[in-house]
DNA sequence: CTAAATGCAAACATTTTGCATCAGA
DNA sequence: TCTGATGCAAAATGTTTGCATTTAG
């Protein structure tokens, strides 16, 4: 999986430095979005203790090669996930702000085209968040 | 319609201020999602300057008292939309950047029925944003 | 009259920019 | 070697706080 990446960051011309690997494991393993700060102190775990300046550059630099994608929850900070793990949605918990991801089948699909035919609005993408509380915190 | 909002304003106990009035008028004729500096534009339009702070503390106050609603899209700046409109979902030009309110009937009630039975995760609420191009800008 | 609303300055948090240095290929 | 990556300081942006003054009810 990592290594899969890795050659994928190779062909679009990228440099494979320790912190730009460093991330991809964190978030390839993280499997959930992740802020700013949570990569930071995952990279810190690892004994690597970058500028964020580096971070807010890596981010972007790997949002505009179609790496990472960017997802944003009510007020709180942006967050972060690979988009090589696929479309999905977000379940987040109110109480304790853990984030689960949920796959649904057909997806929005029919919904896309209705609007399409109602409204002549032509949807490339959608984001879907659902909020509520998880199984530990009912 | 602003004058019933005006009324429930005093039943919560908020006093009815010009820039408050304002606001309001603001909101209810924009019909869509509005950002803090579009509110400051349009108050400038009715003559009225207003500190930011005052719009900030505006606002929190108002989502607090459940008047208004804070929306988020993207990278962008969070947007605030006046909760009597009803529920509905947004669909944002990629182009052009405005915004169109679209409704859906049964909304995703099964969705979410689906969600608890699967994963175990009650919902309250969900945000559904479409990215694409509006009628103008295809 | 009194608590709520406002303005102003300053603090705060997050993100971006400029520039010099470093290092992967 | 040479350009992309990094670190550091400073700036820019968006939002919040403290405190004195004003104002709606």
């Amino acid at each position: 999986m990592i290594e899969k990446v890795i050659k994928a960051l190779k062909n679009s011309g990228y440099r494979i430095t320790p912190i730009r690997r460093a991330l991809f494991e964190i978030l390839i393993t993280s499997k959930k979005p992740i802020s700013v700060d949570g990569l930071i102190r995952s990279l810190a775990k690892k004994g690597m203790k970058p500028n964020k300046t580096t971070i807010y550059r890596e981010l972007a630099s790997l949002k505009t090669g179609g790496f990472i994608k960017e997802v944003q929850f009510k007020s709180d900070c942006r967050m972060y996930e690979i988009t090589s793990l696929g479309h999905h949605h977000h379940l987040v918990c109110t109480k304790c702000n853990t984030i689960e991801d949920v796959r649904m089948e057909n997806d929005m699909k029919q919904y896309e085209k209705k609007i399409y035919k109602k409204m002549a609005f032509k949807i490339f993408e959608h984001s879907l968040e659902f909020f509520g509380l998880c199984r530990k915190c009912q």
